[in-house]
RNA sequence: GGAGGGGUGGCCGAGCGGUCAAUGGCAGCAGACUGUAAAUCUGCCGGGCGACGCCCUACGAAGGUUCGAAUCCUUCCCCCUCCA
C-alpha cells in the first residue's frame, strides 16, 4: 500500500507546533520529501520508562506529537525501556528506585498500552522493548559502547555539569544512560520492520537524542532527526508536571476531576497548555490571549474551554459537558455534587468519623479543620471535633474544605 | 590509602547537654477576598488521648555516658572536599 502524504511544508508546520528543538529542520524536510516520493512512512521513535505506568498530561504532550506524525501518515515506535528500568534508575537523589521484576515491567507495559491508545492510532504504532537488543549485548558490549564517548563530551550535558559543579553525586551508570538510549536508535535503525528516522523526547532529553544522532552517523547510518517538546508545567504553575510532585492530571482521572483540576491551574501557564494539549490553531490561541489582555474576554472562559477539551479528549463530549455543569453547580453555585460517596460508619465522635471516612489523614488534622471552620455538617459549620455523630436514618452530608464531600450513613 | 567537612521534620536551613515536637524560609492545608486563577491578609502545619494538659514517636543507624542528649562518647552506614 502506497500512502500519500501532504506536502513537506504542510507537514513541517504541524510537526513544529510547540516544538523546542528540531535538529535539523533540513534533515526532517529531506526525510519527509523522500517519504512522499517513495510512499514509505517515517519511523518515529519515542521511549518510555515502564517504572511508573500512570500517564499524565505531561506525557501526552509527547504522545500528541507522536499522534501528529501518525495523522500525517507516519509510523511511531513506542519503545518501552524495560531493560533500563530493570537496572533501576537512582537519578532521583535519595529515592533509590526498587528494581522491577520482569512481571512488573510487563504489567506496567500493559497499563501503558491501555492508556496510550487513547491518543495514538493502534494500527500505525509499533511497540518494542529495548531488552530485545540490550540484553544480548552483555558486559562486553556495554564496555565497547562506553568506549565510544568521552567524559568531557558527557559533561556537556547540562544536568551532569551542574550536578558536578555543585558537588552532587553522579553515579557512573547514569553516564551510561545516554549511550544506551543511543544504542536503541542504532539497533532500531537496523531492524527493517522498525526503523528510526526521528526520535522524539521531552526537552530534557535533547542531549540523549543528540548522542543517538552522533553515534548513528559514526556507524554509517542515516542520523535520526531529533525533535523535542517542552516539559509541561504542572498544576502548581511552576514545577514540571509529575506524579510525585502531586501536580499532575492523570490520563485515567475521571472526567470531573480532570475538569476541576484544570480549573485550578493558574492563568499564566494556561496558554502553554492550549498550545501543547489542544489542536486549537496557534493564531486563535493568540487571539484569545490578546482579548483577555484587553479585558474583552474573561480568562475563566478560556480555561473552561481548555478543561472541556481535555475532558473530551479522554472521555468524550458528553462527559465534558457534564463535568462543566457539575463544576458550575458545585463551585460557582455553592451546591452539592450529585454524586457524593456514601460511607457507612458506626456512631462516633466527628473527628474519628472524618478519619474513618478518609476525608482527613488523622484526628489531629480533623480537629484542626474543625477549628478552622472548614468542616460542615448538613450545611452548618461543625463546632467541635468531639461532637458525637449519632446514629440517624438520614446520612449526614459532610464537607471538608472546598472540595471534599461525603455522605456519612451512621448506624 | 591519608587528611578534613557533613548527614536535622516534604525541601532548604538554624540549634550544639535541659526552657526542643525542635527558630526561620519554601512548599502544603484551611479561612477571607475571587474565577476552585494570581496577588494579599489570617490561622494551621508528627501522632494519640476522657485534651488548653498528659503520653508516644522523631534530629543517618545501633549502642553508651548523664537526673536529662538533636546536642557528649563508641561503632557502623552514607555524602562531599583536598592529597595520593
Amino acid at each position: 500500500m502506497r500512502a500519500t502524504f501532504p506536502p513537506a511544508d504542510e507537514q513541517l508546520a504541524l510537526l513544529q507546533r510547540g516544538a523546542v528543538d528540531l535538529v535539523s529542520e533540513a534533515d526532517l524536510r529531506r526525510k519527509l520529501e523522500r517519504s512522499r516520493a517513495t510512499g514509505k512512512p517515517l519511523a518515529v521513535k519515542a521511549g518510555f520508562d515502564p517504572s511508573s505506568p500512570d500517564l499524565h498530561l505531561g506525557h501526552t504532550v509527547l504522545l500528541r506529537k507522536m499522534a501528529h506524525f501518525q495523522r500525517l501518515g507516519h509510523r511511531v515506535v513506542f519503545l518501552i525501556g524495560d531493560f533500563t528500568a530493570m537496572i533501576g534508575d537512582p537519578t532521583g537523589k535519595k529515592a533509590t528506585r526498587p528494581q522491577l521484576t520482569r512481571d512488573e515491567v510487563m504489567a506496567n507495559a500493559e497499563t501503558y498500552e491501555r492508556q496510550v491508545f487513547k491518543l495514538l492510532d493502534r494500527d500505525s504504532t509499533v511497540v518494542r522493548f529495548n531488552s530485545q537488543w540490550l540484553s544480548p549485548m552483555g558486559s562486553e558490549g556495554l564496555i565497547r559502547l562506553a568506549g565510544r564517548w568521552t567524559l568531557a563530551r558527557m559533561m556537556e550535558r547540562e544536568d551532569f555539569r551542574t550536578r558536578f559543579q555543585t558537588n552532587q553525586p553522579i553515579s557512573l551508570h547514569e553516564l551510561l544512560y545516554p549511550l544506551v538510549q543511543a544504542k536503541d536508535s542504532i539497533e532500531m535503525a537496523k531492524l527493517p520492520d522498525v526503523g528510526c528516522d526521528v526520535e522524539l523526547g521531552g526537552h530534557d532529553q535533547i542531549f540523549n537524542l543528540l548522542v543517538g544522532r552522533d553515534l548513528m552517523k559514526e556507524d554509517g547510518l542515516e542520523p535520526q532527526v531529533c525533535l523535542t517538546v517542552p516539559l509541561l508545567v504542572g498544576l502548581d504553575g511552576h514545577e514540571k508536571m509529575s506524579k510525585s510532585l502531586g501536580n499532575a492530571i492523570a490520563v485515567d482521572d475521571p472526567p470531573r476531576e480532570i475538569y476541576g483540576k484544570t480549573m485550578s491551574l493558574p492563568d499564566a501557564p494556561m496558554w502553554d497548555w492550549l498550545l501543547l494539549l489542544t489542536d486549537i490553531a496557534t493564531p486563535e490561541i493568540a487571539a484569545r490571549k490578546s482579548a483577555v489582555e484587553r479585558g474583552e474576554l474573561h480568562p475563566k472562559k478560556v480555561k473552561q474551554e481548555l478543561a472541556r477539551i481535555l475532558v473530551a479528549q479522554f472521555h468524550g463530549d458528553a462527559a465534558a459537558a457534564d463535568a462543566e455543569a457539575e463544576f458550575e453547580r458545585v463551585f460557582a453555585g455553592g451546591g452539592t455534587p450529585d454524586e457524593v460517596p456514601e460511607i457507612a460508619l458506626a456512631a462516633q465522635p466527628l473527628a474519628a468519623a472524618l478519619v474513618a471516612a478518609g476525608l482527613v489523614p488523622s484526628r489531629k488534622e480533623a480537629q484542626r479543620m474543625v477549628e478552622q471552620r472548614a468542616v460542615t455538617i448538613d450545611g452548618a459549620a461543625a463546632s467541635s471535633g468531639q461532637q458525637e455523630l449519632a446514629a440517624r436514618a438520614e446520612p449526614y452530608l459532610v464537607k471538608v474544605g472546598k472540595r471534599r464531600f461525603a455522605r456519612l450513613r451512621v448506624g
